[in-house]
DNA sequence: CGTTGAATG
DNA sequence: CATTGAACG
């Protein structure tokens, strides 16, 4: 597009801005199109179990779950996909404003909903879980006070496995600052806490934002960005040393050999060039090979700098 | 409009949105359209006093240069006006948005342009002089440093008269927190400075958002405001007091009964209902009145929650 | 409600 | 470049 062209152009959105500034968030007080508001006075009542031995999974890093709803990103998402469970990473959402905004408004329903959020920072990091099954029991955090502080863990425990989300601390974008924390204390924790999930006999599906590369394949420069978060030698070893004690990641297993990323930076505008990273992960216990399907790097989803990533397990296939 | 056509409407500016988020501040970076870049290699060469006998002064209260830019409201006002003098307060404008947004490439080159701007908070208060004549000298703040902080007065001398333009600090809309600074401190030395200015034997055009309603004509509800910042009886008697010490206000002295108002809240929505004040006022030394040809409140200018004032001056009617 | 800058990714 | 909350008016 020409410079003279753009320039018109932003003149009539600039026009239009005016009238209209802010109104996604205004509407984001009432419920989204087709939705019902829930009635507090009756406990919405969800099944205890998946209804079909087919399992479908979802995950998506959204950026602000704010804006994803204020654009009807996440609405459209979820009535395309329509999945049993949906991970959310970096919702970004406070306290206030998962009441204030009304954010259950706008989630169909038969989701039951649980929200993680940073107790420090407002409106930084967090995690979501979504699922039409009521879990058992949901676990927030690691249980580990210097880990618990931004809501980046959220755990679902169903009949026949955990879910369990996570979006992992980007170790500093410009000078690696939290890098030691990251690599030394946060990844050996959380694997820590997904071994101690399975000593309880049942599977683990981890979905998440990993925020790491793990292999040359994984990333568009592998060399080039060697010292950059999410692709340092360390923090990819230790996606490693996770598979190594007992995962299995999803899509390279049932797609050894393709190339296909999760998250484009906005910075450098990258989702147009191509230039991404995959990121976001379906982790599994080894026991559910089995039962695994299927899994989708979902990268044609706009909305959000990442793209989500699905799942699908058939239960039935297990020797039960 | 319904609420159902609002949410198409919304959705459809929420997807213009996603392409074009921010462009106006991309815009801003190279000059607006018809405008040329300013050479710094050749200074530029602006005469040394006003071409014509009639002196054109407008004053706004911009609510942020930046946005006011964005969306080419400042150069529609310009080019309609093309005022002499422009004084502009509350232009929200550090001294790094001055040189990364390059504001001077927005505003035709036949004006000569100055600056202040808050030193202690970035991005509050501040205002600027735009002038087709070079000044004779420029004077910036009070020459007081507990008021010389944030950038509130910015003074022109010309060969017959200065041009003050001052955003006075607001008492604070929620407890009044800074009422007695306002009141006992600002005011009075205020007024000091520019009748200090009149010893050097030249009257003072005083344009600017005086943030006080003056009278009751000046305000859409007197009684119920009386406790609200800009309207007690304290800023008003202050106002008065002005006039008292041998000023004019413009638009009164010419219009007894009108009223007009100059700033509209948007927290409320007023423009709307027409629940305003008159706020920005051109005042004038008494010495000026037989000078004083028009003052008018362009009330249909739009782009901020304050609307232009403009003053005119034939200079020749003076027994010179 | 609308503007600004700060922090973060 | 895009998101969030804070301060202010």
């Amino acid at each position: 597009m020409s410079t003279r062209k753009r320039k018109a152009k932003a003149q009539y959105f600039d026009e239009k801005k005016r009238n209209k500034k802010n109104r996604s968030f205004e509407e984001a007080k009432e419920p989204s199109k087709g939705l019902i508001e829930p009635n507090p006075a009756e406990e919405q009542k969800y099944p205890q179990d998946f209804c079909s031995s087919t399992v479908h999974i979802c995950s998506w890093n959204v950026n602000g779950l704010k804006a994803i709803i204020g654009r009807n990103d996440l609405q459209s998402f979820i009535k395309e996909y329509s999945p049993d469970v949906l991970c959310l990473t970096e919702t970004k959402l406070s306290e206030e404003s998962i009441k204030k905004l009304k954010i259950r408004h706008h989630i169909p329903l038969e989701y039951d909903c649980y929200w993680n959020f940073s107790k420090k920072r407002k409106g930084y990091s967090g995690s979501a879980i979504l699922t039409k099954v009521k879990p058992l029991n949901v676990i927030y955090d690691l249980g580990i006070p210097n880990h618990d502080q931004e809501g980046r863990t959220l755990t679902c425990e169903f009949e026949k496995f955990y879910v369990v989300t996570t979006y992992v601390p980007n170790s500093g974008i410009n000078k690696l600052e939290r890098f030691d924390y990251r690599v030394k204390e946060w990844d050996p924790d959380f694997q820590d806490f997904i071994k101690n999930l399975e000593k309880n006999g049942k599977p683990v599906v981890l979905g998440g934002d990993m925020n790491v590369g793990h292999q040359e394949i994984d990333v568009h420069n592998p060399k080039g960005q060697s010292k950059s978060a999410g692709f340092t030698p360390q923090e990819r070893d230790n996606f490693t040393k996770l598979l190594d004690r007992g995962f299995i990641d999803t899509f390279r297993y049932l797609h050894p050999k393709v190339q296909q990323f999760t998250f484009w930076s906005t910075i450098t505008g990258a989702r147009k060039t191509g230039k991404g990273g995959r990121l976001d992960y379906f982790v599994i216990s080894k026991s559910l090979i089995e039962n695994l399907e299927k899994a989708e790097i979902l990268h044609k989803v706009m909305g959000s700098d990442h793209c989500p990533i699905s799942v699908t397990f058939n239960l039935e296939k297990s020797g039960e």
